[in-house]
RNA sequence: GGGGCGUUAGCUCAAUUGGGAGAGCGCUGCCUUUGCAAGGCAGAGGUUACCGGUUCGAGCCCGGUACGCUCCA
């Protein structure tokens, strides 16, 4: 088989090899085990591996890819060396060098490889490592591969020949591949490698595949044995933490087609990767890959910000063992944020979340740390990747701030989280951590299952993943079906595809940016089962034109209503259609509605005509939208990002992300300056440009993961966009909103009148939803605002009961109101301190009452009798209690009962306060007052010794008395 | 769009079935001690987020609102 450009003769190779060496390269090896010279840093292993490449093999450096890959929906993070370079191994690209080496960020959390079970359980696995590479696309192939990295192995780093161990393809019969004769020679004649370290494994462990289809070939791995006694080479490959694999040099050779069959590649690719961490842990001679300089600067931040014991190693020990998950978690969560990635609700979002929630978890369980401690440990893993990764550095106070963010915002829950988690493990079975409970932690306290599952693992049970499967999909059930109701209409894919064939050509919708109103022809009707030729009036239907001014929803815009009218001549019959939604399906307008009047078939010449009243309330929602949008940009960061937005005819609502509530000066800012922009008529500009340009364009705002139409429609507020492109990059254009959007705009923002924010709230963790109003509502919210503080600043002047009668009135409505929010927030302000007034008045209403009452209680109290029963006037609850007090202090061993009646509210109160004395002899507070209480319309209870009643007739009072003696009586005579 | 959870003293949180709103820390005053750390005693501080309903009686039950948190679509 061919390998080399042209057929060579090991030996003859070999010379040739020599002479292709760069001059001088220095082999320096500061590594000896057992001598005291010092190890090598894991910074000058980094260098070195690239030097070589770059100065002795004629390598190009390329810069690590980004390891949040913004462009490959596929792929969750780069998880491999070969990300970057897919698209020249597929044939699709190509570089200008034929050679490369780097060392790339890699995160395999969450997708296909997962490691994150493993991180912390061992010494060598971990959501973010570095991998060394280097690359030959369609340049050299094994023998130099495998000759260069012998030679670093060896020469440049001196390990020991006799730890090493290679593997080598076995070959497979299926795809009818020979064992890798290649390669495993290769190593016999280029290296002195003792020929019994040398084994074949299968494709399981040797053949290496980038997915189903495309670029593969066999693999030749070198492993290390880092048992003391070097006595392991039989625990190649059976992941034992002491004999490892360093490197895997793959041999691109073959094109797996569709039908599964491999083809040999006319270009030749090496792609190979050697984890830093691993190589690191064996250069300095180390049992773990945490017992490196890549991770003592962390552990060492980890211990000065918590206080606990210094980290020891241990595999089983808790603390150990969250060392270790702490500082992978931030190494992975610093370098992922560097890259533009977020902690989120979904996808590689929500991968970044949970392993965020872990550590916190972690930190504040394990390491009893009660705040933040990840974002405190940023600075030390910039000192060990910032040099390497400047993007680290450069972003490291904004990478430290969303990690504290998002920290906070888990510490809020966490503390319920554990006491709900704790109490599950107590009043389980002692096995397992009940479904409903697993369930709760995810759906109320935001507790990632999988973070359940470790905190289960971790007292030796597990969760009933089962039955939290079950709940969960009942939970997705229900919110589905609740969405499900407005969906009988739409139009399935089989109907869509059928169109054609029946000659319904997809809609003319050009004329929605128009005058809403156009002629146009029935081209289909639909009854959500099947496509009719007619509607009557029995059923809703969705009605198909050749063309239409109706705007089908879109792009956050809800779709226009309307009507669709006809008016054949012949008969003179007239046909109305009255549109309540108009929905897009493929490249059809659906305008779904209801006869009102006549029947419509296909072919119908009809006017469709928009309801424009309520259209232009929409496009003047949706033009400040934009200005919304820029809004915030100015007053919070420019790094808020847009997650949604829905604008109708009554209000716009715009989701971003952002971690915290808005102040109310930011939100005041905010409304300033959409009303400005109103208030100063800025035109709005709309133009269709290429999507490449209007990209360049400073300042836009496009969607990450979204998809553009190219040209794209750009709009734009405050420049033309002729200005816009005649000079993309003009750092002036951060001043105007330049949205690319297919909605439906003013021509100048006057026309929205008026801006008022009504509502800024949590929607999910670390996104906000705005809700605001503009044009009649706006104004209305406006002067409410100011007729409500008005009312407010009269109340400050009021005394006494008007005053409290005012404020009364007044926090009824404050919450009533539609207003804006910062008004309503004023509002409430100024009430709480109108209330310290109303208080106070109170007060000194119910202590006058308590005078009054207390007095006459103490007459009452003078009387002999132990067994006392009266009326006192004018008492409420508290008071009433009191005098029972005063009374009983009096003569403790005797029983009393108090009653009072408002005779204007029609309510009587009874209490009883009986001694033990009393009790013993049969009395009972409880049943005393429900005697009494049954007399008056009412019923009570208490306790034994103290109890209340009351009733609804004040008349009965004294009736009510006579019982309560006779009561009393007929219970203590009877002892 | 649809769920779940929460809101009680300045702070952290209690409050059995609906029956007189509590504790710890903090605060104020006094006492004890050579002094400090502290200890002892006393006290102030609450429309139980808001509005309404059920009830003789609601922190607790029901409905609504606000705010916060969280999940699903």
């Amino acid at each position: 088989m061919l390998y080399l450009p042209r057929e060579l003769h090991v030996s003859e190779y070999n010379s040739c090899f020599k002479t292709l060496l760069l001059p001088s390269y220095e082999a320096t090896n500061y590594f000896s085990i057992g001598t005291k010279q010092m190890p090598l840093s894991a910074p000058e292993i980094r260098a070195q591996f690239i030097e070589f490449f770059k100065e002795r093999c004629g390598h190009t450096e390329v810069p690590s890819s980004p390891v949040v890959p913004h462009d490959d929906p596929t792929l969750l993070f780069t998880n491999a060396g070969m990300n970057q370079f897919k698209d020249v191994f597929l044939g699709r690209g190509s570089r200008p060098y034929t050679r490369a080496t780097d060392t790339q960020k890699c995160i395999r959390a969450g997708g296909k490889h997962n490691d994150l079970e493993d991180v912390g359980r061992d010494t060598y696995h971990h959501t973010f490592f570095e991998m060394l590479g280097n690359w030959s696309f369609g340049d050299y192939f094994k023998a130099e591969a495998i000759q260069w990295s012998w030679e670093l192995f060896t020469e440049v780093w001196g390990l020991d020949k006799s730890r090493i161990y290679i593997t080598v393809f076995s070959g497979d019969e299926t795809d009818g591949l020979e064992p890798d004769i290649d390669a495993e020679n290769l190593w016999k004649e280029l290296t002195d490698i003792d020929p019994s370290h040398i084994t074949r494994w299968d494709r399981k462990d040797n053949f290496w595949e980038m997915g189903s289809t495309g670029p593969c070939g066999p693999c030749s791995e070198i492993h290390y044995d880092c048992t003391p006694d070097g006595n392991g080479g039989h625990l190649v490959n059976l992941d034992d933490p002491n004999v490892i694999e360093l490197w895997n040099l793959v041999f691109i050779q073959y094109n797996r087609g569709e039908d599964g069959a491999l083809a040999t590649l006319p270009n030749q690719h090496v792609d190979t990767g050697m984890g830093l961490e691993r190589i690191v842990r064996v250069l300095q001679g180390k049992n773990s890959n945490y017992d490196t300089d890549l991770w003592s600067p962390i552990f060492e931040a980890i211990q000065k910000h918590t206080g606990v014991r210094a980290y020891s190693g241990g595999l089983e020990d808790h603390i150990d063992i969250a060392y270790r998950v702490v500082a992978d978690h931030i190494r992975c969560l610093v370098v992922a944020i560097a890259d533009g990635g977020r902690p989120g609700s979904a996808g590689r979002e929500y991968v970044l979340r949970r392993i965020l929630r872990r550590g916190v978890r972690h930190a504040h369980q394990t390491l009893g740390l009660d705040g933040p401690l990840l974002c405190k440990l940023v600075p030390s893993v910039v000192e060990t990747l910032g040099e390497t990764f400047p993007e680290i550095e450069e972003h490291k106070i904004q990478i430290a701030h969303i990690i504290q963010d998002e920290e906070e915002s888990f510490l809020k829950t966490l503390d319920r989280g554990i006491e709900l988690f704790n109490k599950a493990v107590q009043e389980g079975d002692g096995k397992t951590v009940d479904a409903t409970s697993a369930f709760a932690l995810h759906d109320t306290f935001g507790f990632p299952i999988d973070l359940t599952e470790v905190m289960a693992d971790e007292l030796g049970l597990h969760v009933d993943r089962e039955g939290y499967d079950q709940l969960m999909e009942a939970a997705r059930e229900t919110s589905r079906a609740t969405s499900e109701i407005d969906q009988k209409m739409q139009l399935p894919p089989e109907v869509l595809g059928k169109l054609e064939s029946l000659s319904v050509h997809p809609t003319d919708d050009s004329k929605k940016y128009g005058q809403g109103i156009s002629v146009a022809r029935v081209k289909a009707i639909w009854n959500g089962k099947e496509l009719t030729g007619k509607a009557d009036d029995s059923m809703v239907f969705g009605i198909m034109l050749d063309k239409t001014p109706f705007y089908a929803d879109a792009g956050g815009q809800v779709g226009d209503i309307g009507n669709i009218v006809a008016e054949r001549s012949a008969n003179r019959e007239r046909a109305q259609f009255q549109v309540a939604e108009t929905h897009r399906y493929g490249d059809y307008v659906l305008h779904i509605g209801t006869m009102l009047e006549g029947s419509m078939q296909c072919g119908d010449e009809v006017t469709a005509i928009v309801n424009e009243k309520r259209r232009n309330a929409i496009t003047s929602n949706h033009t400040t939208t934009h200005l919304l949008n820029h809004a915030l940009r100015t007053v919070l960061t420019d790094e808020i990002q847009q997650r949604g937005s829905l604008v109708d005819n009554e209000k716009l609502r715009f989701d971003f992300s952002q971690s915290h509530a808005m102040t109310d000066e930011q939100i005041i800012k905010v409304e300033q300056l959409v009303n400005e922009a109103i208030g100063t008529s800025r035109i709005v500009d709309i133009q269709e440009v290429s999507l490449e340009l209007a990209q360049r364009i400073h300042g836009v705002r496009a969607v990450f993961g979204e998809r553009y139409p190219d040209p794209v429609r750009v709009v734009s507020i405050g420049a033309t966009v002729d200005e816009l492109i005649a000079n993309p990059s003009n750092k002036l254009w951060q001043d105007c909103s330049v949205e690319f959007c297919g909605g439906t705009h003013v021509a100048d923002c006057s026309e929205a009148q008026h801006f008022a924010l009504l509502h800024e709230q949590a929607l999910a963790s670390g996104t906000r939803r705005i809700t605001a109003v503009t044009g009649v509502p706006a104004q209305a919210a406006h002067e409410a605002g100011a007729r409500l503080l008005q009312q407010i600043e009269e109340a400050k002047q009021k005394d006494g009961v008007e005053l409290c009668s005012s404020y009364d009135s007044l926090i009824r409505i404050v919450d009533e109101l539609t207003l804006s929010q910062t008004i309503k927030h004023k509002a409430k302000k100024e009430l709480q301190k109108l209330f310290v007034q109303v208080k106070q008045i109170q007060k000194q209403t119910a202590s006058s009452r308590k005078d009054i009452v207390l007095e006459q209680a103490r007459v009452i109290a003078e009387s002999p009798d132990e067994l006392v029963i009266a009326e006192i006037d004018g008492a409420d609850k508290d008071s009433i209690m009191v005098a029972l007090d005063a009374i009983r202090s009096k003569r403790p061993d005797g029983a009393a009962m108090l009653i009072t009646s408002d005779k204007e509210e029609g309510k009587v109160l009874i209490v009883a306060g009986v001694s033990k004395q009393y009790i013993s002899r049969g009395l009972k507070a409880g049943d005393w007052v429900r005697e009494a209480a049954k007399v008056c319309g009412g019923g009570g209870g208490g306790r034994p010794d103290t109890a209340q009643a009351g009733g609804k007739d004040p008349s009965k009072v004294s009736e009510a008395i006579q019982v309560a003696i006779q009561y009393a009586n007929e219970v203590t005579n009877n002892e």
